[in-house]
RNA sequence: CGAGGUGUAGCGCAGUUUGGUAGCGCGCUUGGUUCGGGACCAAGAGGUCGUGGGUUCAAGUCCCGUCACCUCGACCA
């Protein structure tokens, strides 16, 4: 047994200091540090791993919908942000100017992105002249910039890598049929991925994204019950085409507007990652996008045979397609176990003197934390069911206490309380603004997206007729 | 920007009330013994106490200024 716990705790408590706990798990664990300029964070191998799996799944998930990927540069001229007056009004408070290059006083001021939308704008004006041109389906991996008054790793911070898709059609069906298929390819990745439950729906004016006609959110609900904005896809309507001048000749001879759509998800994915599935003992990385999937902890490494049969299971797991690691520094095992835990890697293997002269590994779930053994012969293919068990188990776990932690409320008291208590809140809405904004200063919750194919009688606040069905929370 | 709080070794902290040689734990270095849930022994290295000024024989400690960071609000992927 440990001799105590003051070091096996080096984390705070999840239950009762959530927001110290995910701090802590974060930069304890190496995902990331605290950058030298407030707000930003630098990204450390192990974080960036993460994300690199989310790149790879979703990448793949892009190109299987027809779309490509390019690059669009930083800067930004200021006057481009102008041109779409919601879209100036939402993001002039936060973005980064750049006044100076070269030693002089720039002529027109640049904004670092933080968004696409404009520079996307003008370029597929130039690029878009007839309805055989379309649709323009692109995305673009990039770090865009936002200068945030309070941050938070991978959360909130001034400076962020996301993927945006920006296109372009002919019609507004077309547009809003991509809108909500790339919502729907959000959610399935977010789902069989990260093993994480969501909710999907259009958000309200308020929450809506600065120059769309309609945006549609994922938000997803943390340990504390609490809901994060995962992932947003945007129908623009004809607003960006209007600004930017995109018009294509029709078919019918008339020249027209496209309809464009945007859609992205950033590195605030790992940030919910963490929060969805940690507990006490730190992270819990689902198997798909875990950097190391099976760390392989040798026992007695000085030993004769240990350290070449860890290397020979490592080697063979490695052939297999799993990342595995062996650690191989002299700390001791128990040092290993609970690092290895902290650090959410899903699947632990001991292989000790007796494990290999009985021809056996031992196995602990980092989810259950059951051990079991099993025979070395066949170890690729034992591993590859256990992490897809632990794939499934996590997401199952997920999705119970999302599906439990759903209450209904009839007037604000009840809207309250169910909050209070780390609920989503689901009720009737008349649809004003007035309503929605008493509704956040009475209970800090805000509209997450709007539950569609249910009805309510009255709206929660004012008591009149309702509009909407809406699941309210507090989020992050 | 409004309200609170914190700055002392890489990290976490004590010391400040009542001024008097700069401390503790972890981590780090070297050597040895260990290894199935955060091992042990020994010897080391490491600090302009956020910063500027003031009071004093003497300031981490008292006074004034200032900066940074954290938490909670307003804003947001």
């Amino acid at each position: 047994m440990a001799k105590d716990n003051q070091f096996v705790n080096q984390i705070a408590d999840i239950e009762t200091d959530f927001p110290r706990w995910y701090t802590d798990v974060v930069t304890k664990t190496g995902l990331v540090d605290y950058g030298p300029v407030k707000g930003t964070m630098v990204i450390r191998p192990y974080g960036y791993a993460i994300w690199e799996n989310i790149q790879k799944e979703l990448d793949a998930r892009f190109k299987a919908t027809g779309h490509k990927n390019a690059y669009f540069p930083l800067l930004i001229p200021y006057s481009f942000m102008t041109r779409e007056a919601e879209h100036v009004e939402g993001f002039a408070p936060e973005v980064a100017v750049v006044t100076v290059g070269g030693g002089e006083e720039l002529a027109e001021p640049l904004v670092i992105r933080p968004t696409s939308e404009t520079i996307f704008g003008a370029m597929y004006s130039k690029w878009i002249q007839s309805y055989r041109d379309l649709p323009v389906l692109i995305n673009q991996w990039a770090n865009v910039m936002r200068w945030e008054k309070t941050t938070r790793p991978f959360l909130r911070t001034s400076e962020f890598l996301w993927q945006e898709g920006h296109t372009a059609h002919a019609t507004e069906e077309e547009a809003m049929e991509e809108t909500m298929k790339m919502l729907g390819v959000y959610k399935v990745f977010a789902e069989t991925c990260l093993a994480m439950p969501v909710f999907t729906g259009r958000k309200t004016e308020k929450e809506k994204f600065a120059g769309a006609v309609a945006t549609f959110g994922m938000d997803a609900m943390m340990h504390d019950g609490k809901s994060l904005q995962a992932g947003t896809s945007h129908y623009l309507g004809q607003n960006f085409a209007k600004a930017f001048d995109i018009q294509f000749l029709d078919k019918d001879g008339v020249h027209k507007y496209a309809y464009t759509s945007s859609w992205g998800v950033s590195t605030r994915l790992i940030g919910a990652l963490i929060m969805t599935h940690g507990d006490a003992r730190g992270l819990i990385l689902p198997p798909v996008v875990a950097p190391v999937q099976a760390i392989i902890v040798p026992i007695a490494a000085k030993k004769e045979g240990v350290l070449e049969a860890t290397e020979a299971l490592r080697a063979q797991l490695c052939a297999a397609g799993i990342r595995a690691e062996t650690d191989t520094t002299d700390n001791s095992p128990g040092w290993k176990f609970n690092e290895w835990e902290m650090k959410g890697v899903p699947l632990r293997i001991e292989l000790g003197p007796r494990d290999i002269e009985a021809g056996k590994m031992t196995l602990v779930r980092r989810d259950t934390h059951e051990k079991t053994e099993a025979p070395l012969t066949g170890a690729p293919e034992t591993v590859q069911k256990l992490l897809a068990e632990i794939q499934s188990n996590l997401f199952a776990l997920a999705k119970k206490r999302k599906e439990e932690r759903v209450v209904s409320a009839a007037n604000v008291q009840e809207l309250l309380a169910g909050v209070e208590g780390g609920n989503f809140v689901k009720a009737g809405w008349c649809g004003c603004r007035e309503c929605e904004d008493a509704i956040k200063e009475q209970t800090a919750a805000s509209a997450r997206v709007l539950v569609g194919g249910e009805e309510a009688d009255t709206c929660v606040c004012c008591g009149k007729k309702a509009k909407h069905v809406v699941l309210f929370a507090r989020a992050y």
